[in-house]
DNA sequence: TCGAGCGGTTGTGAAGTGCAACCACCATCT
DNA sequence: AGATGGTGGTTGCACTTCACAACCGCTCGA
């Protein structure tokens, strides 16, 4: 049943997936701060990724079926989308943003998109799966009349900054 | 800002605290499996893993308050307890392990209990967290009279293995 | 033809991992 | 008293991975 030396428990096998210091965090540049192509993930990251290992990351995806690569051929842009495997992962980009904001010294200002991911609950998170699901998918969202959840999180981001300390 | 060359993000102070390919494993088997000991955690692991790599692990759980130590003198039992950074990672494994049962190929019996922490809900998890500060960190629980965590996961197990396929 | 931007690749040294052997200490049994 | 097994680790070594900087070929627009 072992595969490569572990065992097939959920949270083991979504460790193998996600448990080193860098892929999660290229998700999360994909999934919240929109970037589809090498050098915006290279130069955008906040933490300064090296492109060797941008590069590894990302061909890893790939394989693992979290990122798929629209080859636009050399010396173009390629661009990578998420694929539901990826996009699923919201849910754990906001437990894991909510205990980092509690438990962890953070920054204040990055703090805020993990407090509206916990403010806005489940209902939230799967609007902005919708979203993801059209950007990266093609697949039109259910109800595309209301406000998108990048809408949202800007008037929410506004109450926030604009309530009582 | 920067502390060891990355960010402030919660999201980056969560994988800087838990993102290699043990420390979550390790805090499993706290959490779930209620191993207290160095040699239960060294033995029980499904996984395999190192004296070394474990007990450097535990030292840096220490060190970042997410473990406290008893000390119980050479050759006795230390103990190692929660706290309640490491009991609030509750959703988190919850999180991970729905992503990991729907996305990652897993073994049946070892995904029973990511399944019974998404059909149990927040709810579910806050009982557990309350059952885990009662034993690693003597606070009695609001209601002891319910059944505990532990008795309605098996409760619940039994349901789950008794329903039609 | 030239420079800027594209997605990477190649070295190199440092750091982490994995395995097995080994250690001092303590409690218990004989 | 001596032997045995359990406690929480430590040490040495080979191997792999990570991280940083420099560099590469390609394409597009001027």
């Amino acid at each position: 049943m072992r595969q490569d030396g572990r065992s097939g428990c959920p949270i083991n096998r979504a460790v193998e997936a996600l448990g080193d210091h860098w892929t999660l965090l290229v998700l999360r540049d994909i999934v919240f701060g929109g970037r589809r192509h090498f050098r915006e993930l290279l130069n955008g990251s906040q933490e300064g990724i090296a492109s060797n290992i941008l590069a590894d990351r990302l061909r890893r995806l790939v394989e693992d079926g979290m990122l798929t690569r629209d080859d636009a051929g050399r010396g173009r842009r390629a661009t990578y989308s998420l694929t539901e495997s990826s996009i699923a992962l919201v849910p754990v980009f906001a437990a894991l943003g909510s205990w980092g904001r509690r438990h962890r010294e953070t920054t204040e200002a990055l703090a805020v998109r993990a407090e509206l991911l916990e403010v806005g609950g489940p209902a939230l998170w799967a609007d902005f799966m919708d979203e993801l699901r059209e950007q990266h998918l093609g697949v039109a969202r259910p109800d595309p009349g209301r406000p998108s959840v990048r809408e949202r999180l800007a008037a929410a981001r506004a109450e926030v900054e604009a309530r009582p300390a």
